[in-house]
Order: C-alpha cells, then sequence, then structure tokens
RNA sequence: GUGGCUAUAGCUCAGCAUGGCAGAGCACCAGAUUGUGGAUCUGGCUGUCGCGGGUUCAAAUCCCGCUAGCCACCCCA
C-alpha cells in the first residue's frame, strides 16, 4: 500500500511504450528514408536553446509569450527548451560552417519540441516533429522539393488522401506595397472587425486573411490578393513552384489566405492536410520559405526553405487508417529453468544470443504458468531446464508453433533455432 | 489562456438522479491436467471510489476548491 499518491507523468508529457514503439519507428524511419533519397543529412541540435534565439524568431508572438519552456539555469543564463527546429538548425548550419560547404545545405532531423499549450489530443506538451530544411540558396525548385519529401513521406506510411494548401506571400521588396493596399482596403470595415482584428490592421494586416472569426469573414472575398501584387522576382517563383509541382504530379490548392504572421517568411507557404478530415485545421505538415530568419538570428542573409510535420498526429493518423504495424514479438526465444539454475539459464541464454533475441524467465512461478507468460510474449520456442539437464548439458527445445520438443545439447541450440 | 464533459479494481466501465454493505466484464493467480502454452470449465486475489475540504447520524453519490484526461476554441514561431 503506497504512503502517498504516486508520482506521475507531468502534464502534457507522455511515454511512447514498446508495443507503440514498432510504429514509431517505421515512421521514423519513413522519414529518414525519404529525406536520405533526396540528398538530405542527418542533423541534431540540442533540445536547449539562448532564450533570445526562440525570442528573435517568434518576436512577441503569443507563442512565445505564453508557450515557452524558459528557465534559468546555475549559471543564470537565460535558456529555453526548443519549441520548433528551424531556429536551432539556421544556427547550427552557421556555427557548423556548412555555409562554406556546397550550397544549400540539406537538412534533416527528428525529435522532442516543447510548448507549453493546453493539452488535447494529438498536441502534447512535448511533441516530435520530422523537420527538412534546405539553407542557403533561392531556387524556387528547392520550394517544390521539400514540398516533395513531405508528400512523399506522407504517401511512404499509407496517407494517400492528402490536400496540398499554397501560397505566395512576396517578399521585402513587394509585400509593404501589398500591406498598405491591404490595410486601404480593410479600413472603410474596421469597426465591424472582431477585437485582435481591429489591432491587427495597422500591426500585422496578413493576419486578417487568417482570422477563423465568423464576423471577420464576409471581408475576405474581395480583399486584394497577395498573389496579384508581387515583384518581378516573386512572381517568376510564384510560377516556378507551381509549375515543379504539376510537373510532380503533385496537387495543390492555391489558398489566397494562407499566410504567415513573422516578417522573416518570403514567397512561399503551405500546408498539408488529410483531405478526409472535415476541413479540420489539424495540419500534418507546414513549411515555406523564411529568406529573412537567418538575418533575424543575426547571421548574414541567407535564403533557406523547409517544412516542420508533427509525428504525433501523423502517427495517430496512419492508426486511425487501420494499417497494422505488427509488433516483433519481446523475444523470440524464453529460457525455463527450475529454481537454483539461473546460472545455467543465463548460460544457454547467452548461447542462444548468437542468432535469436533471448529473454529468462527468473520467475519463481509453476512451469505451467512460465508457458503461458512464454506463449502470452509470443515466443517461438521455448528452452526448459532441469537440474539433471544442465548437468549434462542439454536443455528441452520445444517449438511453440508445432509443439515439437526434443532434446538438444547446448551446443547445437544456434542451429536448431532457424 | 477560455468554455464544456469526465475521473470508481491492472484495463474498460456500471452504480450517483432520490445519500444507507464497493460491483461486472476483461486481465492476473490457482485448480481441473502427477513439472509443458493456446480452447473450455471451476475457484481466487486486487479499491485512498483522482486529491483536499464542506453538508449529514451516514457521502462513490450532494456542495466548494485543486489536479489530471478528453472535446471545442485559441495557438502552432
Amino acid at each position: 500500500m503506497p504512503s502517498s499518491e504516486p508520482i506521475k507523468a507531468v502534464r502534457g508529457m507522455r511515454d511512447i511504450l514498446p508495443r507503440d514503439r514498432a510504429i514509431w519507428r517505421v515512421a521514423e524511419k519513413a522519414a529518414a528514408d525519404v529525406a536520405r533519397s533526396f540528398g538530405y543529412g542527418e542533423i541534431v541540435t540540442p533540445l536547449i536553446e539562448h532564450a533570445e534565439l526562440i525570442e528573435r524568431v517568434g518576436e512577441d508572438t503569443d507563442a512565445v509569450a505564453k508557450e515557452l519552456y524558459r528557465f534559468e539555469d546555475r549559471g543564470g543564463r537565460k535558456l529555453a527548451l526548443r519549441p520548433e527546429a528551424t531556429a536551432g538548425v539556421v544556427r547550427a548550419y552557421f556555427e557548423g560552417h556548412l555555409n562554406q560547404e556546397p550550397q544549400p545545405a540539406r537538412l534533416f532531423l527528428t525529435g522532442p519540441m516543447f510548448r507549453y499549450n493546453r493539452p488535447q489530443k494529438g498536441r502534447y506538451r512535448q511533441f516530435f516533429q520530422f523537420d527538412v530544411e534546405a539553407i542557403g540558396a533561392e531556387s524556387p525548385a528547392l520550394d517544390a522539393e521539400v514540398i516533395e519529401v513531405a508528400m512523399t513521406w506522407l504517401h511512404e506510411l499509407g496517407l494517400s488522401d492528402l490536400k496540398l494548401d499554397l501560397n505566395s506571400i512576396g517578399d521585402g521588396k513587394c509585400r509593404p506595397a501589398y500591406l498598405e493596399l491591404l490595410r486601404a482596403y480593410y479600413r472603410p470595415f474596421k469597426d465591424e472587425l472582431h477585437g485582435e482584428c481591429q489591432r491587427r490592421l495597422e500591426t500585422n494586416p496578413l493576419l486578417l486573411l487568417d482570422c477563423k472569426v465568423p464576423q471577420c469573414q464576409p471581408f475576405k472575398a474581395n480583399a486584394p490578393r497577395v498573389t496579384d501584387h508581387l515583384c518581378e522576382e516573386c512572381t517568376v517563383a510564384w510560377a516556378a513552384v507551381r509549375r515543379l509541382l504539376d510537373a510532380a504530379g503533385i496537387e495543390y490548392r492555391h489558398d489566397p489566405y494562407l499566410v504567415r504572421g513573422l516578417d522573416y517568411y518570403t514567397r512561399t507557404v503551405f500546408e498539408i492536410f488529410p483531405a478526409s478530415g472535415s476541413g479540420s485545421q489539424d495540419a500534418l505538415a507546414g513549411g515555406g520559405r523564411y529568406d529573412g530568419l537567418a538575418q533575424a538570428e543575426g547571421w548574414p542573409s541567407t535564403p533557406a526553405v523547409g517544412f516542420a510535420s508533427g509525428l504525433d498526429r501523423v502517427i495517430e493518423l496512419v492508426e486511425a487508417s487501420g494499417a497494422e504495424v505488427i509488433a516483433a514479438p519481446v523475444a523470440e526465444v524464453v529460457v525455463l529453468a527450475d529454481a537454483g539454475l539461473e546460472v545455467a539459464a543465463a548460460e544457454v541464454a547467452r548461447i542462444c544470443r548468437a542468432v535469436r533475441s533471448v529473454a529468462v524467465d527468473y520467475e519463481t512461478k509453476s512451469l505451467k504458468a512460465k508457458m503461458r507468460s512464454a506463449n502470452k510474449l509470443g515466443a517461438r520456442w521455448v528452452v526448459l531446464l532441469t537440474a539433471s539437464e544442465a548437468e549434462r548439458r542439454v536443455a528441452q527445445l520445444k517449438e511453440m508453433a508445432s509443439g515439437d520438443q526434443a532434446e538438444v545439447a547446448w551446443d547445437q541450440l544456434p542451429e536448431r533455432l532457424v
């Protein structure tokens, strides 16, 4: 009887247990295989970064204000748990001198991210992302390429019923003029917008297009579209991305209301949704071009494009789609020995381990009970050992499926486990 | 961060309206079966009724607070 409440997992944190680990492994392996097949190399960056790195990237968004895990270490440094991968990957690109290698640097990463959000299904405070970045080149072909990486990965996992939304939000050259146009369009309706949007009108008008509050919807349809006001270079890039996606056989929908709220985003933005998901706002992957980010971090201005995808959500969808991932048995062989034969049992297990995964049942239970648990674990063979057999260095080898059993010398076990 | 629903055995849940002995199925353990798994039957174990307080002769049940989970919103750098 516990003397106090057992200590449970921290809110928003969860364990991935052995039986669930199989499908995670499939998803992670598919991610790595697809990324590598496009020439992307794996990078691992720290979970902890300077809080300032994240704050500069997120500026004064809600996300940074309310959702960042922020703390001080013993040396008084102000740090944060990474809420996304891009800021750290870009930092590592410069610190690791990848900018002096052939461009672009093609990088991918899978790992945990942290956001102090209210947990709900598919949303945890520690969650996992597959992140792909092409840094150091501005060709729109790379925009299309990272989209193709994302789509190929999701297809590999059996998610073929997908919807790709695409837009371009211009760059520092053409966007300021467009934003003025947008403000001019919205100003007459200012009083009819909801409070947050009234503020956005002056501070960040692009977000007006992204607003989901019902009262703000009627004004969207006639709002000027950013793709009608791109500069020469952005127009060319926008056309190139679409041409490349067409050629790759990737269908997309132009969503003129798909935007990003931060200044360093440029040109391409995209999001991938499950097509059958009742217009759900739960994106499986999202990304785009962020030519201004490196400079925002204090590095030389460097173009880049990438995407991030939440593994938790993708895996839930794969499971919901009914795909069966058969978990491998914990051990293919289980060694059952009478009490007092632990040394012999361990030695037999060591011999068998040359060819198969082996576990030893050290419980002091009846043989019947041990057989039952070996069966439940999915063992293909059991090796039974009595004192007199151990003395003679032989054992009973039983194949579970057929029930066949025979005496086998220890040395002969590996060749019988086939 | 806002609103709603929920929390009872290891798991899934009933019981709560109208306060009165803590329940079922599954799982687990054992036996039927003289050291040998699966099917069947029989029996058995398992409870801080999420936590804390209040009302009451009496609280799983009613009230308040907290915590956690789920759903929607929000957010998704």
